[in-house]
Formats: structure tokens, sequence, C-alpha cells
DNA sequence: TGAGTCATTGACTTTCGGTCAGTAATTTTG
DNA sequence: CAAAATTACTGACCGAAAGTCAATGACTCA
């Protein structure tokens, strides 16, 4: 890498960590790109050569965060399937408590604004995480770990939706409960009650 | 009632109206005040007289679209519970596929946003929500339906949020599936499975 | 009918997203 | 090594849209 390529590089990363840090004390309301290139010490016009747009870069944050939990995902191969779907849920949670309740906020913002949602990754969020947990389902099946008839895409609905319904309830209730908690609550409880007519 | 005051109150309808026809057609993004002020036939100004800023407008027209299903649910208080729940969720959707999409995602953007959420009524949307299904719930205890020991906080929390779930996967998926039948799938299937270990 | 009240107006200010022609730092070429 | 080429960066500028406010005029009431 050319020494022009790395410093390219690092600008690009300090807007992100720069917005990341406003994002987490002001929310999504107060952002204002003058105010990320200041405070990364660029010129404005710096900003629009790495994005496209404001909501721009906060989708490659919330896209950041998505990675790891994918990550983590794929580490645990042989689990099974309860362990892997408390996993998701648990670091999903996890990650949202981690970064405030601001991100979170814009993590579904950004999910459901046409705007940036279509390119979120290559496929569209929606699918991606439908995707994943069909895959997760499904390798449970070939595990015999589900019955053969589990109804896999009415499955994978309710508990992406139960994910995304948390968190928003959570930003609804501006942070009243403990993401953590509830993900246990809901693993404890309704996971199995979702499953438990599947599960050999 | 004077003439002023039925004039005033004209206006500030009309304006209502009008942001309403052009939230559904090009979604918050797009709406501006200019807009909706020049579509009404006042001038901008006036706007700022019956509402405080522009997310304000949206909000009361959410806040319109719940009283009314929270009216006809009070309408039928002698249901039993699974009856008054399909209705909660029924009502919900039908609203929600009714109005479209965007106003849809206006619900869930102007109830994460802390601008215009906490003013959502006399008490925040979460705790009126929260209220509103406990009731339910507790009626249901009353009236022998549900076991003593049901855990009613519990059961509260995971209704809504699979509501909320619900509309946020429809946003997101940019509206793939029909709400109704989704609502459907879980009345069907969720909610005996939720609720089933409960049920007298 | 005239004084007082209050809804309405639209020109104005301010803020902020986004652009672009020019500059400076780096790399390539001869 | 110097000139040419490339490309990251700059910041003044633009336009759009939020929000303000002093002036206007429609209505009310004594």
């Amino acid at each position: 890498m050319t020494k022009r390529q790395e410093n390219a590089l690092k600008t690009r990363q300090k807007l992100i960590d720069t917005t990341e840090d406003l994002l987490k004390t002001n929310g999504f309301n107060a952002l204002c790109v003058e105010d990320i290139t200041k405070s990364a010490g660029v010129a404005k016009g710096t900003f629009y050569v790495y994005f496209e747009h404001k909501e721009d870069i906060v989708a490659e944050i919330c896209r950041g965060y998505f990675k790891q939990i994918e990550y983590k995902l794929n580490e645990m191969t042989d689990s099974d399937l309860i362990e892997k779907l408390s996993v998701y849920f648990d670091n999903f949670m996890k990650a949202v408590e981690l970064y405030g309740i601001n991100i979170c906020r814009e993590w579904i913002r950004s999910t459901i604004d046409p705007k940036t949602a279509p390119d979120y990754t290559d496929m569209s969020k929606w699918q991606y995480d439908i995707n994943m947990l069909t895959n997760i389902l499904n390798n449970a099946i070939e595990n015999r770990e589900l019955k053969k008839d589990t109804p896999v895409e009415l499955l994978t609905h309710l508990i992406i939706s139960q994910l995304y319904g948390m968190m928003t309830c959570w930003c609804m209730s501006d942070g009243v409960f403990e993401p953590k908690d509830w993900t246990k609550k809901f693993a404890d409880f309704q996971l199995t009650a979702i499953l438990s007519e599947y599960l050999i």
C-alpha cells in the first residue's frame, strides 16, 4: 500500500470514528457534516470524497456492528440450534447496549429509511437477516435438531420481528430496561415456546 | 364556537390532511413545510402557529390513527381475551396497510425519535401501549380467562415488541408481504404459543 | 361603528447538505 | 532528480428548507 492510499484510509477511518462518537452523545438529529469534519480535522469537502451523503456514513457504522455479530456467529458452526440463536440474540443486544440507545435508534432509522436501506449490503438488510436465520434453521434440520416439516419461513419472520421489536421498544421506552435482560427473557421463554413443537 | 375559532380549526385540519396526503405519496424525507402550506393554500408562517416543528404534525397524524384503534378496542369490552388481542393486532396492521408504508415508517420513526416521542400523548407512547395491553390482560385474569400467576409484564413486553417488530420488518422489507397475513400468522401461531400455558 | 383581539401573511434570517474549481501532496515517468 | 501526472484535499459558494417576526387584515364585542 502506498503512503497516499494509507493516508486516505486513515482519513476515512477518522471520519467514521468521529461520527460514531458524535452519534453516541448527541444522536442523529444533532449530527451535522460540518461538526464531523471539524472534529476530524479535515475540510467539509473531504467528507463527500468518502461518503455519498450524511446517511451513508451512519449506514457504514451500523454495517460494522452487524459484521461483528456475523463473525462471532460464523465461529461457532458446530453449536446446537438454541445455543446459536441465543448467541445471535445475545450479541445483537449486547452490541445495542454497548453502543448506546442513539446508535440503536440510528440502526432502526437507517434500516427503515429507503434512502439508505436498499444498498445496506450487496442485498437489502432485510434479505440479509432472513438468509442468515434461514441458514441456521436449515442447518438444524440437516443435523436432525429440528423436524423436517418445520415452517422455516414463518419461524424466521417471527424471530427477526421479535429481535427488531425488542430494539424498537427499547428506543421507544428511552432505555428503561436492560436489553440483555430482555434477550434472556426471550431466549428462556418465547424461543422455547416457538420452537418446542419442532424440536426433535 | 365563534366563526374565528371555526376557521382556525379548519386551517389546522387542512394542514393535517394535506400533510397526510404528502406523506403517503412521498414519505417523510421529501416532506417540506412549504409544500404543505402551498398545497393547503396558506402561508408558511401559519404552519408554525399550529405546530412547533415539522415532526410535530406527523406525530399528530400518527396519534390520530392510534386513537382510532383504541376507540374500536374500547367498543368491545365484553369480548374474550384472544378475540380482543386479535382485534388489537388486526386493526393495527389494517391501519398500517391502509395508510401505507410511508406512514408506517413515520409511525416508527416518530416513536423512536426523542424529539417527538416524549410528548406523544400525556404520557410516552411506550407507557401508553404498555398500559393498554396490561389492562386487557388484567381484565382477562379478573374474568378467569387467564391464570392468576400469569406474568403480565413479560407477556405485555413480548406482545408489544412483536407488534412493533412486524411493523419494522414490513418497512425494512419495503413491503414484500401483507401485514394482515402476518398478523394472522401471529395470532394463529405465536399468540397461542405464548398464552397457552396461562389460559384457563 | 370603532377599539381590541387574534389568525394570517410572506419577506427575511439562519442553518446545513452538498458542489466544484483550485491547491497541495504524492507518485510516476523520462 | 526534475517535470508531469495523479489524486487527496480544501473551503468558498450555492440552494433548499426550517423557522421568525413585524405588519396586515379579518373577526368580535361593547
